[in-house]
RNA sequence: GGUGAGGUGGCUGAGUGGUCGAAAGCACAUGUUUGCUAAAUAUGCGUAGCCUUAACAGCUACCGAGGGUUCGAAUCCCUCCCUCACCGCCA
């Protein structure tokens, strides 16, 4: 959520830096700065006529115990009790409309995040490694995995349906492993703090990090309760500590969980996403961080650097996307995506989305730090994968074949696993 | 799910209709004093909105949440949520 003073002040910087994303805002921008002077307006008329009634009633008070007759005064009153209903009224509406239309205003991209329209202006940034070579024709992890038993399409379909999977046997041994493998990487060697958080949550929770009220269409909700799946860790973990006032020693704060994520993945059918690339509940493992205005694009080199570190370990070949400002998601202000190789598709897929978010999650869900000087301020958010794991289940099988259709098992997973080999 | 007891400021804890944003204590901050640690003492110490300002100040709201009664609600009524205890059920 921007800042309404910085909009009531800056009307036509915030248009013009949310010009550079895909979208026209600059109307809701209007309407906002119009609801807000209705709003005010009546604040300041209900505030008016409270301070009034505040004052006689005391005076009422006084009389009574005086022993004085007050039905005269109290008839007046009354008369001041039922315009502050009306004018609250107003204001409130105002208040409402104003915040429904503040939600729906993406933030403003960072000045160092490139501009462009499209993902076809996202510059790369980094390459790590190299396209692996075969003598052979690579497989699809499709292919690969179901000949090994690993993947079951089928049964996935059949107990619940399109773009879910069973895995079963080394397939779901591996997925285990690469679990692990990365909890413990990033609790042990990179200071992150393991959470295992509710896999449903409330919807202001959502509303927090941004998926809704906009997104709505695209997670999964259990009416009856009014809760939702969650669609990434960020959800729950980054709201831990929403409506609090952390103190600055605690930041940053980090942590890293792994969830399982839903998502409805509406409007995506399709899309030529075979496979495990696109499921509606996947696994993953999230890096979240907690920290001030003034360390946040620093730890966003960090946090992306901490996922770097799984696809160099595994000794996965992988290039680092900057999105520009037509690409960057609805409440990030810059974003590296980072892409890993998979020899089978013969193509990159996103493993993650590392994001810093400015104060724009905080805003929303009222996260705040005590500062140096005892003011309080809204933290920075950042949130990256440390990764989803369908995808890197696909990069590992296919990048790790071998002629005769088995999976070699990098090094640095075996200790996991439990073998050196599949197949 | 049932019954009972509770939810007040960072913490403890008063307050059952009237100048209560809320006593007191603790913690914290600052000043003073006894040449240090510590003690004593004074002052300050919640969050947000509105209106203003060079700054201060002022006003309004907030005592789990939301409704209601009233001229006036932390206090009375209703609904809901959460915590604790016991019972039932259950991985």
């Amino acid at each position: 959520m921007l800042d309404i003073r910085l909009i009531r002040e800056n009307p036509d910087l915030i248009k013009q830096r949310l010009a550079n994303r895909s979208g026209d805002f600059a109307p809701i921008v209007d309407e906002v700065l119009a609801i807000d002077i209705t709003r005010r307006t009546a604040e300041t008329e209900r505030q008016k006529l409270q301070s009034d009634r505040n004052r006689i009633s005391k005076e009422i008070g006084i009389a009574k115990k005086n022993g004085q007759d007050t039905s005269a005064i109290e008839t007046e009153v009354r008369g001041i009790g039922s315009r502050i209903d009306e004018i609250g009224f107003e204001a409130d509406a105002a208040d409402v409309r104003q915040r429904d239309l503040l939600l729906g205003i993406p933030n403003l991209p960072h000045d160092a995040c490139p501009v462009g329209h499209s993902a076809e202006e996202n510059p790369e940034i980094r390459v790590w490694g190299t396209k692996p070579c075969y003598d052979f024709q690579p497989k699809d992890h499709t292919v690969l995995g179901q000949a090994l038993g690993m993947i079951d399409f089928e049964a996935g379909a059949k107990i619940t349906g399109s773009a879910f999977v069973v895995y079963r046997g080394t397939g779901a041994r591996l997925e285990r492993a690469l679990i692990n493998f990365l909890l413990d990487l990033h609790t042990t060697q990179h200071g992150y703090t393991e959470i295992s958080p509710p896999l449903l949550v409330k919807p202001e929770c959502l509303v927090g990090t941004g998926q809704l009220p906009k997104f709505g269409d695209q997670v999964y909700h259990c009416p009856e309760d009014d809760l939702y799946l969650i669609p990434t860790a960020e959800v729950p973990v980054t709201n831990l500590h929403r409506e609090e006032i952390l103190k600055a020693e605690q930041l940053p704060v980090q942590y890293a969980a792994y969830t399982p994520c839903f998502r409805r993945e509406a409007g995506s059918a399709g899309l030529g996403t075979r496979g495990l690339i696109r499921m509606h509940q996947f696994d993953k493992v999230e890096l979240v961080k907690i920290t001030t205005p003034e360390t946040s694009m620093a730890e966003l080199e960090s946090l992306t650097a901490n996922a770097e570190k799984v696809l160099q370990l595994l000794g996965l070949h992988y290039r680092i996307i900057e999105l520009c400002t037509g690409d960057i998601g609805f409440g990030s202000a810059k974003t590296y995506d980072i892409e890993v190789w998979a020899p089978g598709q013969g193509t990159y897929l996103e493993v993650s989305s590392c994001s810093t978010f400015g104060d724009y999650q905080a805003r929303r869900m009222n996260l705040r730090f005590k500062d140096a000087e005892g003011k309080n301020r809204f933290c920075h958010t950042l949130n990256g994968s440390g990764t989803a794991l369908a995808r890197l289940f696909v990069a590992l099988v296919e990048t790790y074949q071998q002629a005769d259709g088995s999976i070699l098992i990098p090094e640095a997973l075996r200790s996991h696993f439990g073998a050196e080999k599949i197949g």
